[in-house]
DNA sequence: GTTTGTGCAAATATTTTGCACTTGA
DNA sequence: TCAAGTGCAAAATATTTGCACAAAC
């Protein structure tokens, strides 16, 4: 039998995928595969950086994982809760993510696109910033 | 005097940042740094890449130009038509881009921010879809 | 047992930087 | 003049790939 909550066909359930996949789901929010890489190691566990990508590649294939790519060109990876969609607010400092969502953008993509002729709409929404605890340190505060 | 239309305080008009400023004017939507590169040699304009990258790194802090991520991490950058904060719709196919706005967005998503505590709101927006004239050779329609 | 996964090291690719030289204002 | 811009080559970074070995099914 296959025990593993992560099994997904056509992946075969290893120590390393299995690890990777935990870090994920234990991070708050993106993770780069170095920083994914890093906290395995961390934890103790062996696990090459070519696997990391190796498994986080497939997963993204598999939808089972969530990419995008930071500001400076950097992929970003989160398991993803739901099969529907949904954005991400991302603290700039921390790397915190709050799964946001918002059917009037939602609809305002589709519309805007439509307007113009597109079909097949599909669009990108991340909001970037610093949370509260991030913006004490600087001397700054929130409320 | 300054005959250049495209005169940024802090940056010096050379004949090579006209040339890059041009060579986006030309393009229709989004390109690489090597892209626009290559189309300045193609023209006979000798430029190193160096200062077509360092060039279009000014620009995008002059807020004259427009970075987004493609979806492997590469830089694309476009003339931006005004000065203000505006979104883009791409097609698929054949990479056209509309540029659009949406104060409900920009909106929506700062009060996301704020709500959740976090500062210095920033965000992406990106619709992607497939214009009709792609479609049509596609023959697929979506609904 | 066979196929898929793993890990190291090396390869790629993009973007940045050091430094000496040129050029715009 | 002289600070800012330029270009080459080398560096830095992120990600991918070849290949031999190990593990999963």
């Amino acid at each position: 039998m296959t025990p593993s909550p992560f099994a997904v066909p056509g992946i075969r359930t290893t120590r390393q995928r299995s690890a990777v996949v935990e870090a994920l789901s234990h991070a708050d929010g993106f993770r780069t595969a170095q920083q994914l890489h890093e906290r395995l190691r961390a934890d103790g566990v062996t696990v090459g950086l070519t696997t990391v990508y190796r498994t986080l590649q497939a997963l993204v294939d598999a939808e089972q994982v969530d990419m995008v790519r930071a500001d400076d060109g950097e992929a970003l990876y989160r398991l993803c809760a739901g099969q529907h969609h949904h954005h991400h607010l991302v603290c700039r400092g921390c790397g915190r993510t709050v799964e946001v969502e918002g059917p009037a953008v939602e609809e305002w993509a589709r519309e805007v696109g439509v307007r113009h002729g597109y079909r097949d709409i599909d669009h990108v929404v991340e909001i970037f910033g610093t949370c509260s605890t991030c913006a004490g340190n600087s001397g700054q505060e929130g409320s």
